[in-house]
RNA sequence: GGGCUUAUAGCUCAGACGGUUAGAGCGCGCGCCUGAUAAGCGCGAGGUCUCUGGUUCGACUCCAGAUAAGCCCA
């Protein structure tokens, strides 16, 4: 016996339990174990942030890793699941700001970077359990004991490892990052805090006039909104390809675009004395605006950051750059590379001087003698008034446009060299091409598209960050010769460094300094304490103060999982790469970019093989969930309803998981009760009625006997394994959009039709090989099915197969997720069995629609069918399935017609597809003809002589497309080729045969009213019209064993359930009585 | 500003290779069927396949441009 189904349930509830079951009954490590000895699969997973809790994105990203991981476990791979957390980083950092209240730099170092430092390492994990509850949930079958944490000191080693490979193999090194600096706070800010604080502001717009040298009186005329930079211009660019002119203005030549010329001088156009190309005037020099940046080089050292190093050649000089536009401006662009990060490219590319002359404060260094001290941005008044002193200001405006401000205080950002560290990405390019080819990803066009682009314009990996909270950067700098070094584990940190006593001290190798402690935590502010000896010189390191990017972290995850190389060496080798990653689409320049990156720089291998791109989920609005447009959806609300199956269920079939989704409550509504509902509906038949059998049933675990099985069992298993096929495919593919889709589409035929028209053969029909067959295939295709679909809805899935075979068989695993992937059996596949069923349903679509248009409804019987149109074969097909059509349509008898026009108009088409490639534009001409002629006498000749002559052109049956519709006035209904008619006269016979099924209709829903059991035997009486009495006995025999009545009796007894009914117009008095 | 993606019914989505009646589900209205139902079946309404050009005998499909939306970058 089968569990009872009730009908009083929750599938969220159902859930809840079968989560007891898995935890009590360790499920999922029975799974690992399960497959431990079979091929690996390697999943690798994204480790997310646990300082906010998990969105409805997360949850798609973890079911679509799930789903995978469960496939590839069911199909015989051992799959290990690690987690992972991520949890450096400005994020974190900021916060725990916030929560402190703290606004700058300042402000931290007073707080202390240790409390700080503490803060972060609780705030990171805020939310774990949180994550941990919904994870579990949703089902999502994941190691979270077993997590990679990327601040573990063990993880930090490994990246260390990772960083130290790049430092031998020169590619780490130390240059400078133009950022969006806030000199207040003394801190660089993300993209994304730059966004935060866009004002529109009027700031200057200044033409100023450098002077070329050697060339009297004639000037570069040159704009900018910035006059606080000019006195670290080091060059001009200009555009290869424009033309420029020089004009003569107020007794002085000026060079500038041609094209902004009219925009320049508005009113009255200057003389053009000579044209140029912007090539032309490449390594033309000029004067210099100013000489602090010369008055810096030789003076007092350390205040001025970067000044003028060794004048190049190029310094001073016109340059070419392609970002100069002829939008705004003169054509002719100011180049201060410690000030722009274009310029800065600019200035690497050519060699150009960095000229630095403001200090991190944001003020003018002493050597900018007359603006020392003050803050940039309000000497730029000063600045023009000095260039107008001297005639080198054309012209000054006001200019209104946007410009970032520090979202927490306000103040003006700059753009400013920093220095900084990076990966040298650049030289691993090509390799990173040629791994990119070998990637799989989902969906493809990342490959060559945003993925691809983005590795083309690959440019060196800004490693460092100015914080607290990271991993810190493990270069050592010798505070005596300059050495540096990068260290690639803690033994050998250890063997070569001691605690500093005091840290703030850069001291020599003292005798108070103390040996590392064992357990040393590898953050800031512990490790600055570190100090090193130099091995060139002898004298004292120090650690430089950076942290590094927190993405260079999760992308060491293939090797730092590990805690590679100082642990697991076996694991790599088996575990890189990766054959499966998943995570959303902006991670192509985060993680999987990262992932790549390190991959390549330490293996020279990609690191992943396939790549599920997810896209972000829009609110049901279609616009950003965000929590400011209150838009945004928790996921709790959906499992603690609708339950995590249908949120899944919906994920996967509503749309590609690249599409982007407007997230919608009603869908996951409709995955229910169209999936769930349907395939929970036929499974709870099954066992209802599974059940009132009893024993008998017991043999379908021995599966359906061949020769016992219908066309619909046949049918029904056909389906099932070419749906087993499809979806094996679409796995192996990652399409699970594709996959879902088809056991739906199944689901959906083996209610809507298998049960359907199946009905009586496990309802009150003898025991026998037919029912038998029934039920075993019933039995088979439902726990097929619930293999079939376990990866997808786990908990429904492992309901369906613990209670259907659970139940009868003691041998078998106690979970579906402990079995194997069902394998379609070639042998059981019928495609042409199953096409026959397509068509046949659809001429019985058809045979209803006109049945509808006839208002007869189908209760009624009829005597006749005439199906035209069709061809041999099709007939064959119809008479070989025409049980199906009866039982349907409720007619007595089929017939084929042969004569079209008796019902349905026809026309005549070219089949345009044979006739385009061979008659070209003839084809045209030809329709025109077909359209105009009488169909019928063409039909006629095409018939008689089997080919019709168009013009000059000779068409064949094939040729030719017969196109049917129905005429109106007939109970007829057609489509392109076919058509089907129905007779409806209702003859005395068919009346009484049509009242006799109206009966059974209303002592059914009697009994049901009556509250019933389905099996109770009654006892019926009935009193009615002569014509009502006439049908009940005509049909005597059907109508009570239909309705299981054992007794008709006179008149009813007191008790019994008495109703008045009108049977096609017929009133009649039922009465039942249960027995 | 650049790169990538998307645009088909009120909504969510299918529409290999270009072939002449563009489909499904949901929703809406009407009818039917039903002792599996959180069902099902049928009919109806609902589409200038975002727009404009081009290629072609023929374009939802290919090409170019535009518009809108989204993501990433600047």
């Amino acid at each position: 016996m089968f569990e009872e189904v009730s009908p009083q349930f929750t599938f969220a509830d159902r859930e809840k339990a079968t989560l007891d079951f898995w935890r009590e009954h360790h499920i999922f490590q029975k799974s690992m174990e399960l497959h431990k000895a079979d091929p690996p699969f390697v999943f690798l997973e994204g480790p997310p942030f646990a300082n906010a809790p998990p969105g409805v994105h997360h949850v798609l990203a973890r079911i679509m890793k799930d789903a995978v991981c469960r496939y590839k476990t069911m199909t015989g791979h051992y799959v290990h699941r690690k987690a992972g957390w991520d949890t450096h980083g400005l994020p974190v950092e900021y916060q725990v700001e916030k929560q402190l209240n703290i606004t700058n730099k300042a402000e931290l170092e007073a707080y202390g970077v240790q409390n700080f430092i503490e803060k972060c390492k609780e705030n990171v994990f805020q939310y774990e359990q949180e994550w941990r509850l919904m994870t579990e949930r949703i089902g999502f079958w994941v190691n979270l004991d077993d997590a990679y944490i990327t601040l573990s000191n063990d993880y930090i080693e490994s990246v260390w490892w990772v960083l130290r490979q790049a430092w031998d193999k020169e590619l780490l090194y130390q240059g400078h990052k133009v950022q969006p600096y806030c000199c207040r706070c003394g801190t660089t800010l993300a993209t994304h805090e730059v966004a935060l604080g866009y004002k529109t502001v009027e700031d200057p717009s200044i033409y100023v006039q450098f002077p070329i040298k050697n060339k009297e009186n004639t000037y570069l005329l040159v704009w900018t909104t910035t006059p606080w930079t000019l006195p670290s211009n080091v060059a001009i660019a200009v555009g290869e390809d424009y033309d420029y002119v020089c004009v003569e203005h107020e007794g002085q030549n000026l060079i500038l675009a041609a094209e902004l010329l009219p925009k320049m001088f508005a009113e009255e156009q200057p003389r053009v004395t000579t044209r140029y190309k912007g090539h032309e005037l490449l390594g033309w020099h000029y004067e210099p605006l100013f000489d602090f940046a010369e008055t810096a080089q030789s003076g007092a050292r350390g205040t001025v950051p970067h000044a003028l190093a060794s004048a190049s050649e190029r310094a001073y000089s016109i340059v070419a750059a392609d970002f100069v536009t002829l939008e705004d401006g003169t054509g002719l662009v100011h180049i201060a590379p410690a000030f722009g990060q274009d310029d800065y490219d600019i200035g690497q590319k050519y060699g150009l001087p960095l000229v630095q002359l403001v200090a991190p404060d944001g003020t003018f260094v002493t050597e900018v003698a007359p603006w020392a001290g003050e803050f940039v941005k309000d000497a730029d008044s000063g600045i023009i008034e000095n260039l107008a002193g001297r005639g080198l200001l054309l012209k000054a405006d006001e200019y209104t446009h946007e410009y970032p401000f520090c979202w927490r205080c306000d103040t003006p950002l700059l753009y400013y060299a920093r220095e900084s560290w990076f990966i040298r990405t650049t030289a691993i390019r090509e390799q990173m091409l040629q791994h990119n080819q070998q990637i799989n990803w989902y969906p493809e066009h990342i490959k060559e598209g945003r993925f691809g682009n983005w590795l083309e314009n690959n440019v060196d990996w800004g490693l460092s960050r100015e914080r607290y909270w990271g991993t810190p950067l493990p270069v050592w700098t010798c505070n005596t010769c300059g050495n540096q070094h990068c260290i690639g584990s803690i033994a050998e940190m250890k063997e070569h460094g001691q605690m500093a006593a005091d840290a703030s001290v850069a001291q020599g190798p003292g005798t108070r300094n103390v040996p590392i402690p064992d357990d040393i935590e590898l953050h800031r502010p512990y490790v600055d304490d570190v100090i090193l000896t130099c091995k060139k010189c002898g004298g004292t390191m120090q650690r430089v103060q950076d942290v590094i990017d927190c993405w260079f972290d999760s992308g060491c995850a293939h090797t730092a999982q590990w805690h590679y190389p100082f642990e697991n060496q076996d694991m790599l080798t088996q575990a890189y790469p990766a054959d499966f990653i998943s995570e959303a689409i902006d991670q192509t320049r985060g993680w999987f970019y990262s992932l790549l990156a390190t991959g390549t720089l330490l293996y020279d291998k990609p690191a992943y093989k396939n790549c599920l791109c997810l896209e972000l989920i829009m609110a049901a609005d279609g616009q950003k969930m965000s929590k400011s447009r209150g838009n945004t959806v928790d996921p709790w609300t959906i499992l603690n309803e609708q339950g995590a199956d249908a949120m899944r269920w919906y994920m996967f079939t509503a749309c590609p998981p690249w599409a982007q989704r407007a997230f919608k409550l009603e869908g996951i509504d409709e995955a229910l009760k169209k999936f769930m509902g349907t395939l929970h509906n036929v499974y709870s038949f099954f066992v209802m009625y599974a059940n009132i059998e009893g024993s008998s049933v017991q043999s379908v675990t021995q599966g359906p006997a061949p020769h016992e099985l219908s066309l619909m069992d046949k049918w029904l298993l056909s389906r099932l394994h070419t749906t087993i096929d499809t979806v094996r495919t679409e796995m192996e593919s990652y399409h699970l959009t594709n996959a879902s889709r088809a056991i739906e589409a199944f689901i959906a035929d083996l209610s809507n039709w298998y049960v359907r028209r199946s009905r009586d053969r496990f309802w009150g029909a003898e025991s026998g090989p037919d029912k038998r067959a029934a039920y075993a295939t019933l039995y088979e295709v439902l726990v097929t099915a619930a293999k079939l679909s376990a990866p997808f809805v786990p908990f429904l899935a492992d309901e369906l197969y613990r209670n259907l075979v659970g139940s009868l068989d003691d041998e078998a695993p106690v979970s579906v997720h402990l079995a194997l992937y069902p394998v379609a059996d070639e042998t059981l596949k019928d495609a042409q069995l199953e096409a026959d069923m397509a068509f046949v349903r659809e001429v019985i679509s058809m045979g209803h629609a006109a049945r509808n248009r006839s208002g007869i409804k189908t209760r009624q019987p009829l005597s006749e069918l005439t199906i035209g149109g069709l061809s041999e074969g099709q007939q064959a097909t119809v008479t070989y399935l025409a049980e199906l059509v009866h039982a349907e349509l409720n007619v007595k008898s089929i017939s084929f017609t042969k004569d079209m026009n008796a019902f349905a108009q026809v026309t005549l088409k070219p089949n345009f597809k044979v006739l385009g490639p061979k008659y070209g534009k003839n084809v045209q001409a030809i329709a025109k003809t077909l359209a105009t002629a009488d169909a019928t006498s063409l039909k006629a000749e095409l018939d008689a002589t089997g080919s019709l002559q168009v013009g000059t052109f000779t068409l064949t049956p094939e040729e030719i497309d017969v196109q049917t519709q129905h005429r109106e006035g007939f109970f007829v209904e057609a489509d392109a080729q076919k058509f089907v008619a129905l007779a409806t006269e209702v003859t005395h016979e068919l009346k009484l045969e049509g009242l006799a099924r109206e009966l059974v209709n209303k002592i059914q829903n009697l009994r049901k009213t009556a509250d019933f059991n389905v099996a109770d035997r009654i006892q019926l009486s009935l009193t009615a019209t002569s014509l009502v009495h006439e049908a009940f006995e005509a049909h005597q025999d059907y109508i009570l064993r239909e309705t299981l009545t054992t007794e008709v009796v006179e008149s009813p007894r007191e008790n019994a359930f008495s109703r008045v009914e009108s049977l096609n117009g017929e009133e009649a008095t039922l009465s039942v009585l249960r027995v």
